[in-house]
DNA sequence: CCGTGTCTGATTGTCAACAATCGATTCTGG
DNA sequence: CCAGAATCGATTGTTGACAATCAGACACGG
């Protein structure tokens, strides 16, 4: 598509969508923000009003959340936002661990890993950019992305779609645990070298740097006594 | 409860789970048996009237499988099963060696790693009799058990959230690419080696020993020109 | 014969109403 | 005063009815 627009109205896509999965994309949002703090209860009746659904589509929605992990539903209780405990955010991290080094590995054998690498940068130097501006929220973010798009890179959907669920965990877990969740310079640097390895075609410094950067990343956001060497 | 019981009359357990987690059990069961041959549909009044419930909760159900990526759902046209390509099943399994490789890490890191490999060693020497049984589907089944056991034994709630949804998927691909997946001698041997690399505190080793097994399973699977190694 | 339009039956998607459940509050009796 | 029972309001869970959509079959015109 290099011409410009033949028409200033273009045809509008057809919704393929379902409503149940629109639902649940928006509430994964909500959750994402930290718009429904963990433990709280999501209220079908007052949800459907805001969603401008009925509680039936909205149910529906809800159950691919559960599914997910996200949402606790408790048999004629309702149903709640899970609670982001220390030990829930590291086993989150272990999962992230499991699901991005397997990425790794996968892009790894890919004809053109230096091509990923390249990818991967561009998201480093945008979030070197970030951090030089002080914006926090800014480089947690492209940190975030940096992740996202490694996984997408390794062309799995059983990895991508696994990744989704955790990376909206991980927004939650920085929302309850620690909203300041700092980016600074050494991200930055942690997440270039990572790309690099890419471009060098090393993935055994890949995996060692992901280990490393994932242990980071659980100290900073769950000190304590859980280190993940115990 | 070392004491016979009091009355021949047990209390009966009050339902905690809601309908649309029983009614999701009950398909992946179907799915799992192969009873819903992949790419076909589920029609909703046909599927609830066998159920015994009313097309709502139905539908909230197969949201949940449908979330885990076993169903496929399309806009007024209705729900289908997945079809299990070559290329999907090969996908499947690098989740599996993420999701099971992280859970063979984890329990190295426990106090007592030995325990882990003494319990699927028994589930090892259960494989081995039903191979000298000629028992093929028993030994693939214990082949499952004994994967299902090890992500299990990690105490990781998010790999085995992952598990299971990669577990229904195997049993899926069994039947639709290969009903006859033998088990046979070498099948147990293998497991043993991994069980025994527990007991010897061997991390290295497990892992891999591991990516061979499965690099051998996804191969008789789905043979041809996919080999991971390309 | 082929392409287009119309119709039909089956199925999916949604909704409102009612049933069921629960926690909190109030009442009652010892 | 306290414990147990009853009540109440809010919410969840389910159902049947109706609307919307689609694929297939059929009719019609060029």
């Amino acid at each position: 598509m290099t011409k410009a627009p033949a028409k200033p109205r273009a045809l509008k896509p057809v919704v393929r969508q379902s409503t149940a999965a629109m639902i649940a994309d928006s509430v994964r949002g909500a959750l994402e923000r930290g718009d429904l703090p963990p433990g709280s209860q999501l209220g079908e009746a007052d949800l459907a009003k805001q969603l401008g659904v009925s509680r039936g589509p909205l149910r529906e929605g809800l159950q691919r959340l559960t599914q997910e992990g996200l949402l606790l539903s408790i048999r004629n209780r309702g149903l709640f936002v899970i609670e982001m405990t220390p030990d829930r955010v590291r086993d989150m991290y272990v999962a992230r661990q499991a699901v991005e080094r397997a990425a790794a590995e996968q892009i790894h054998l890919l004809d053109a890993p230096e091509q990923a690498g390249a990818e991967l940068m561009e998201i480093t130097d945008a979030m070197t950019v970030t951090a030089e501006a002080e914006d926090a929220t800014g480089v947690g973010e492209a940190d975030i992305a940096f992740h996202d798009l490694l996984v997408r890179l390794a062309g799995s959907t059983r990895l991508s779609l696994m990744h989704r669920t955790l990376l909206t965990e991980t927004r939650m877990g920085i929302h309850a645990l620690d909203p300041t969740y700092e980016g600074n310079d050494s991200r930055a640097a942690e997440h270039r070298a990572i790309a690099q390895s890419f471009i060098d075609h090393d993935p055994a410094t890949t995996d060692r740097l992901l280990q490393l950067h994932m242990a980071d990343a659980v100290e900073r956001l769950v000190p304590g006594d859980g280190a993940p060497e115990d």
